[in-house]
DNA sequence: CGGCAAGTTGAGCCAGGTCAACTCCGGTGG
DNA sequence: CCACCGGAGTTGACCTGGCTCAACTTGCCG
């Protein structure tokens, strides 16, 4: 038996990307799972919820930002995590805790992976499973940052922290570049770092006017002064 | 070789609970293990840090309640996660990210893992690893939905959401149990949950005198009313 | 029975929420 | 090519929940 890549994951960013999970592993671990996983494309607004997450609750994120929303009784809704490239969520025993939605918040690409395979090649394959459980921290840590962020700071320094995670968390060609894409809408930001998207407005006006960003667009922004961003996210000034 | 126990271990909430970590090694690997570990009594206010943390980032709690604590450029102060009996903090990788400390916020028990037998025990007993990898998703999980607490809750929800989750929490005699034990003190409360002693004050006397709870003392209070104090932790009225 | 830390209560103030009006921009059809 | 539309983002005015600061009460330990 010859063993070569699957096509569609050739093409993937989750096996070309050195240290993400996919690329660690051997060709025949590859073709078991692919064969046992749903590659898709989601657009704005497709959801992965309930059933469908019951039964696949790990998905791998190729390309695009997903979020995790919860919805509040009264309405309010709030994006608890974002997804990007290379993270892999796995949701298995999340119903035990508050119902939530995986919502996709623009095109993305994701595989959604057997929870047999992929439990077969994390524990036959260290190498892989440590990739696994570094992201897996790597996200513990992530919404542990988020979750003081939210309860201390003020607007404008959870807007500076975004930005500054936003950079950080880029696919970054060049580390510490000062130009920044903000992957999501105003309105998604504002779900994510929990305030109206009247007061992220008002704070993205301010720093700009303070000169510490440029807009090249809506969606980019140059940061001028990385270290005073950073100053402010910290609670300085 | 006779292989049993090593005594320290015996009478480890770690060992006798049935679905923990040290509960699922082989006598032979909990001894090496042992061999190799520290644990630790602590107080209030002990902390592990810098240095100690980088060394020794994996901290088991056998009892007591540790907090991960950020500090802020301008002194906010912030407790960003709260560990527990059975607990496995795996501060790996944790580097590359905010400095923070880990305090204990009473009386505690921890046993601190040596990283390298830590990492050879998970990969060659698959039941230890799923222990490990189960306590870890469910920290990632709590992380996310305290992040969701803070971020759009308002502090009556906050409270409300706090004890419910300190009642699920408890090391559960009988699960569903009315009575609470709050493990921490108001101060330490207010900066888990992002706001103000006062305001944790003012909030604890609006539940009593709605009659949604009573106290037997500052730290153990009884839920007379379930059902409302869900509807508030969820936004409803 | 002090003495001190922890927790509570009160009064005033401000960051950010709310609501409404307005601008900007890309797509669509006459 | 322009007029129109709808969704996204911005701006302004006002209001309120929770922060601040200070005084007071309670509980714990020697």
């Amino acid at each position: 038996m010859t063993s070569s890549v699957p096509n569609i994951c050739k093409s993937c960013s989750l096996h070309c990307d050195h240290d993400s999970f996919c690329a660690r592993l051997t060709n025949d671990e590859l073709i078991q799972l692919n064969e046992k996983s749903h590659s898709a494309s989601m657009k704005r607004g497709d959801t992965l919820s309930g059933e469908a997450l019951t039964q696949w609750p790990i998905v791998a994120v190729s390309s695009g930002v997903l979020s995790l929303q919860h919805l509040m009784a009264d309405g309010r809704k709030s994006i608890a995590a974002l997804y990007m490239q290379g993270d892999i969520i796995d949701l298995r025993g999340i119903a035990n805790r508050n119902r939530c939605n995986l919502i996709s918040l623009g095109n993305s690409e994701v595989c959604r992976l057997s929870p047999d395979i992929f439990e077969r090649v994390a524990s036959s394959n260290p190498n892989a499973q440590n990739s696994i459980w570094s992201n897996l921290r790597q996200q513990t840590f992530r919404a542990i940052d988020h979750s003081v962020d939210m309860s201390k700071k003020q607007a404008l320094e959870k807007l500076a922290s975004f930005i500054i995670e936003c950079n950080y968390r880029e696919t970054s060609t060049a580390s510490g570049s000062v130009v920044t894409k903000i992957p999501v809408r105003r309105v998604d930001l504002a779900e994510y770092i929990g305030v109206q998207p009247e007061t992220v407005s008002r704070c993205f006006k301010n720093l700009k006017d303070r000169g510490v960003l440029a807009f090249k667009n809506l969606s980019v922004v140059t940061i001028h002064d990385v270290a005073l961003l950073q100053k402010i996210a910290n609670g300085e000034k």
